[in-house]
RNA sequence: GCGCCCGUAGCUCAACCGGAUAGAGCAACUGCCUUCUAAGCAGUAGGUUUCAGGUUCGAGUCCUGACGGGCGUACCA
């Protein structure tokens, strides 16, 4: 419908002799019914360049436009300068039945079609379970990506770790610490040591296996280590499942030096005379790119900071050929990125293909009150412990809810008690009570045969399928901004549509021919929640 | 100090690239179940969009400044 539109309003720009590519047309639903099903804003904007008054130029326009009266019923200028159109039955009827057709698909479309696109997102280096500080990370890569395979793009999903460097020996050395606690012999725990109560299931497990043989290993023995990655790493996917995520790779960090990529980018920048020695460290000439300070790479010890493989893998990354690398990031890493930017362009690339999306934190709130979380000092609540509280739909639609650029109060109380109150199930319940009613109708109706749609006249009626024609727009919209949460308020209208149509208009003990036209309509809601909850990766569940 | 993000109803949040009368949920109040799921629907109340200027046909949205909160500003990740 939008494509339709566009195509006359761009035909008709250009028989004005106004160039229709730079014009930018937006196709709006008005939040008001009067008016009409769509609206353009074309002349308002046009009026800048043009230097007429909006409403000059919607005459022009609407005198210039030329449409098929089978598609759209009435053209009308209002207010400043807004051309609202008016859909015909007949289209509208067209429509619904395509819907039908399209099922599973339908929401699908093609605006990203033929690229390839990677989304990186949780990587959380295995140093202890997930915990509701990476949820929102995890939730809205996930989502991010379903959306943008919705719109024809070929994703694969990565997750990036490291384990090595100085968390992961800390972590070795917890368990150490551990394990000689079981078998009672001596052992310090690290001062900055890893307490959690999991670090003791790790041990207790090595306990298990191998006695008391580990205890004369030296400290530095990566037995310790190695179990722990396992153990933890099992863990995290684990959780990942439950939270329906399926990563397509792990990267590990690890490979960017044995292929020589880190030493490459080091070598390259100092080509470019970005990269120099100082204090014994490597530096990276930030100053160049507009920062107060230079930036170590490679401290005096030897050991890079982690900048410099961060630079190496988005380098990898891009050379693997994605056309668009999507980087779900915190806001403690806004940091940290103009770096890798800075870096990548100096070698030559082009980083107009890597689109950083920073989400604001998570504030938990527990007994009323903001919590810090520290994975180090054990203080965490688990993903897994929230979704055994309130299962991962409640989970995931709780972080997908609002606009990852502000901050997300998490009560972890009332996300517990919310059960029922939650909105989620907003969206479930009208899911469950449309299939309740196919059930029903089955028996009584025949209902494949080709329903009469033009006997669907009741404004509850029209105002949910106009709702439902919206899905593909909301779906790349959502796509285009990077923000799940848009699909979500679309969600809900379609939702509220649907409820007031239940109330409105009934089905058994209706007339067949009128049954089997609001079965039609009923079925075209159903899939558009379907679809659009599997977007969330939510269930939609035909009974609650 | 400097940089980035945020500030909208009592609370949690929407508002699509600057568009028509700023919307939901929760909490409060009033109605609606002998008929397809009341986890629902309809309604009442609640706002100087933190404040002060500016840009223009038009500002919650853009610019400047102030105030408040978060995060950065490591040879930590």
């Amino acid at each position: 419908m939008t494509t339709y539109l566009e195509q006359i309003l761009a035909d008709a720009l250009k028989r004005l002799g106004v160039d229709a590519e730079s014009a930018n047309i937006q196709i709006e639903k008005p939040r008001i019914p009067e008016h009409g099903d769509v609206a353009t804003n074309l002349a308002l904007t046009l009026a800048k360049t043009l230097k007429k008054s909006p409403r000059a130029i919607a005459d022009d326009l609407v005198n210039a436009l030329e449409y098929d009266d089978t598609k759209i019923r009435s053209v009308e200028i209002a207010g400043p300068g807004f051309i609202n159109f008016r859909f015909a039955n007949n289209w509208i009827f067209d429509q619904l039945s395509d819907v039908l057709k399209q099922g599973h698909d339908f929401g699908r479309s093609d605006t990203n079609s033929g690229k390839k696109m990677q989304v990186e997102f949780v990587s959380a280096n295995p140093t202890g379970p997930l915990t509701v500080g990476h949820g929102r990370n995890a939730v809205l890569g996930d989502s991010i990506a379903r959306l943008l395979e919705w719109t024809g793009a070929q994703v694969d999903r990565e997750y990036y770790f490291n384990n090595a460097g100085r968390q992961m020996r800390v972590l070795g050395e917890s368990v150490r610490a551990r394990y000689m606690e079981i078998l009672d012999r001596e052992a310090s725990f690290p001062e900055d040591g890893y307490q959690g109560e999991y670090i003791r299931d790790i041990a207790r497990k090595l306990a298990d296996e191998y006695g008391d043989e580990l205890a004369d290993k030296p400290e530095t023995d990566p037995v310790f280590k190695q179990a722990a990655e396992d153990a933890i790493f099992d863990d995290i996917k684990n959780t990942l499942e439950r939270m329906n995520i399926t990563m397509d790779q792990f990267f590990n960090e690890h490979n960017l030096y044995e292929d020589g990529s880190i030493d490459r980018v080091v070598s390259q920048l100092r080509e470019k005379g970005l990269a120099y020695d100082r204090d014994g460290a490597v530096w990276f000439k930030t100053t160049e790119f507009g920062k107060d300070k230079d930036t170590v790479l490679i401290k005096s010890t030897g050991e890079p900071t982690y900048r410099l493989p961060d630079i190496a893998y988005h380098i990898s990354k891009l050379d693997r050929g994605y056309d668009i690398c999507i980087d779900i990031f915190g806001a403690d890493h806004i940091a940290t990125y103009p770096d890798v930017i800075s870096a990548a362009k100096a070698l030559g690339y082009d980083t107009s293909r890597i689109d950083v999306q920073v989400y604001q934190f998570v504030t938990i709130v527990k007994e009323g009150k903001p919590f810090k979380m520290s994975t180090r000092k054990a203080n965490f609540v688990t993903l897994d412990e929230l979704m055994d509280e309130v299962g991962s739909d409640v989970t995931r639609f709780f972080f997908l809810m609002r606009t990852p650029g502000t901050h997300l109060e998490f009560d972890i109380a009332e996300a517990k008690e919310a059960g029922e109150k939650n909105p989620v199930f907003y969206l479930q319940y009208a899911h469950a009570r449309i299939h309740s009613i196919l059930r029903k109708a089955e028996e009584t109706y025949e209902t494949d045969t080709e329903p009469n749609l033009g006997l669907l006249t009741h404004s509850s009626e029209s105002a949910l399928l106009k709702e439902v024609f919206q899905f593909p727009d909301a779906v790349a919209a959502a796509a285009k901004h990077r923000e799940p949460h848009r699909l979500i308020n679309y969600l809900n209208e379609v939702a509220a549509h649907f409820h007031k149509f239940y109330h409105d208009c009934r089905i058994m003990g209706e007339e067949p021919e009128l049954a089997l036209a609001r079965i039609a309509l009923l079925k075209a809601a159903g899939i558009t929640l379907a679809n659009g909850l599997e977007i969330l990766g939510i269930e939609a569940p035909e009974r609650m």
